[in-house]
DNA sequence: GTGAAAGCGCTAACAC
DNA sequence: GTGTTAGCGCTTTCAC
């Protein structure tokens, strides 16, 4: 019924090896490449295996030794743009390295993430990457070391990327880029336009990523001898929807500010919604930056200024290092640096009227 | 050295089973669930597999006839939204329904394409998902038909998303939206508003999904007895760059016309930006829609009237209709409806003046 | 150069 | 209940 091969089930090596009328160890030998096998036998055996149109079981040469490694990608949600760029960068640089690619999401349960590096482990993927911030309790270090453990008991590795670090001598790797130090650089752009009550739109309060950026507003703050008003920073999460409420509420209470960065340029986007909503032009009533430079941040109107973190070459740095490493190396710690994009959003104050 | 374990290998069944003083067997039992074991025998067991952080070998499982099963994905670029939208139904679905996702970019590459359906085969994944659109050329036929058939041949099945379907008997399933209609839709809503100049930026000429989307606007003219100019019609492809060039090509040229509508959301979101820097503004000077409904439709500014494609649930039906299947049932074609989000972006032309 | 046999880590049929 | 044996599909000694 079917075009090229009668038999409904999948044929085995043994199966090829009848056909080509030699052992089974044969074909394994021509398949595999570069072991003396005479000419005429190698003819016949692929032949033979174009015939059944045969692919040797993965799984099994795996177990035989001789298996494709495997790597795993947990992250959060695929549908983040800046998940996706490192999502991208970890399995281009997987597939260069000749691995194939497992993704996992969690849907931000880290129930499911314990489950799924546990599948992982089983399926003996030659590192997990973990990706994407969280709380840096003493209940998440716990969890974590104990994955980063049985991970490299087994021989594989976990990574961190953009999560808080375990103590010293987890047998992790952890790849960050600079928070604090980009929401300062572009903090201190924005103070630097004249700017005095600038509105932080944060993330979750115990948010490593979402703290670190926090950190970055108040120490340019203050490195301008300015002490940021309290009113002015505010939680949400890393949402759209977060920022358009937040700007929402904002505005509606009639707090007083001139320009607001936002912890996330997805934050930014729905708080710049929210603004044209209520009638405020931007940058000319209040300026706006982000943070992330994801693709689209150009296309906001204006353009958002926002500072770059180099997600997609994260995702390559961390599967090229977690693949480099032995196993139970302890915690190296790798900090990408991020920086300052300036495009149309953010403007100088044009009076100092105080 | 380690915390846990002092031996540096993953230990096997017969390791736990020789700590517990029992055969490998009953470990497996024991490990397998339902079968009978005693109480005491059971406990002994688990505090084995406990103290040894053990976890059963995945695809060895797999090969006894045990194993998770495996899903695959492969997409152009994980990057773009709709592919990421959809490769989150797809994950979703799949770890629903207790599958393993791999996931492989081609990065538009036919040649990956092959290599990795191969992989994907000789994974023995239980269905392969290959998404975004092409030429429909009789080289893809015999290409896809090509792959099709070695899937079924190996009890797996190919899915189609997006893509253009075989010829009739081939062992797939075609989930596709409606191009066509969608934007057949959505030019006449944009024709009803009294626009008669629309301006096309549509993709490669030789892709489906683009023709689809080009022919539904032609029908849309030509069912209000219009005759669409055909300078109006531009091709690119669906990025972003290739909306903000074409549209600043068109400025350029000066050519006449009172609306535009983008074979894509990303492209729409170029010519937008292309737009604001020619200092045009949307609506009022020009109209704009696009097609996607991509989250940050809603953000760009005016928000953009686009046509919603349910791109998450067709993931999620694209899993769900593979493994439902038997491998070797010749094709089945769902379609999915669009419909069109009215937004901000396009307006009624105020007066006529012709 | 090629085949038979052992073994990878697991489960399942078959004893006892 | 539990151990022994065979077998999953492959690779790799080890003979010849």
């Amino acid at each position: 019924m079917t075009r090229k091969s009668e038999d409904t089930s999948r044929s085995t090596i043994r199966d090829v090896a009848a056909r080509a009328g030699v052992s089974a160890s044969t074909v394994s030998r021509v398949l595999g490449g570069v072991y003396p096998v005479s000419a005429t036998t190698r003819t016949r055996v692929l032949r033979a295996v174009r015939e059944m149109d045969y692919v040797a079981d993965a799984r099994a040469k795996a177990i035989a030794g001789v298996g494709t490694p495997t790597l795993a990608f947990v992250l959060e949600d695929i549908t983040g743009p800046s998940f996706a760029l490192m999502a991208h960068g970890v399995e281009r640089e997987a597939t260069r390295l000749g691995h194939l690619c497992l993704v996992c999401s969690t849907e931000g349960d880290a129930r499911h993430e314990v489950e799924f590096v546990e599948m992982m482990r089983a399926q003996r993927a030659a590192a997990v990457i973990l990706v994407g911030g969280g709380a840096d309790t003493v209940e998440y270090r716990d969890r974590t070391r104990r994955m980063a453990d049985s991970l490299a008991s087994a021989g594989s590795r976990l990574v961190l990327c953009g999560r808080p670090p375990l103590g010293p001598g987890a047998p992790v790797t952890v790849i960050e880029y600079d928070n604090e130090g980009g929401a300062y650089a572009l903090v201190a752009y924005v103070l630097a336009q004249g700017h005095h009550r600038v509105l932080f739109l944060g993330g979750k309060p115990d948010h490593t990523t979402a703290q670190g950026r926090e950190r970055g507003y108040l120490a340019a703050h203050r490195a301008r001898g300015l002490e940021p008003d309290p009113e002015l920073v505010l939680h949400g999460d890393f949402t759209r929807d977060s920022g358009h409420r937040l700007m929402r509420q904002v505005l509606e209470r009639g707090l007083e500010f001139t320009a607001v960065v936002a912890a996330t340029d997805m934050v930014a986007a729905g708080a710049l919604t929210a603004l044209h909503e209520a009638g405020l032009s931007v940058p000319d009533d209040v300026s706006l930056a982000g943070y992330d430079d994801i693709p689209f941040a150009r296309d906001l109107h204006p353009a958002l200024t926002t500072v770059h973190v180099p997600y997609e070459e994260l995702g390559r740095l961390a599967v090229r290092t977690a693949l480099g490493r032995e196993p139970n190396t302890p915690d190296e710690h790798l900090l990408l640096g991020t920086h300052v994009v300036v495009r149309n959003s953010v403007a100088a104050v044009e009076e100092a009227a105080a």
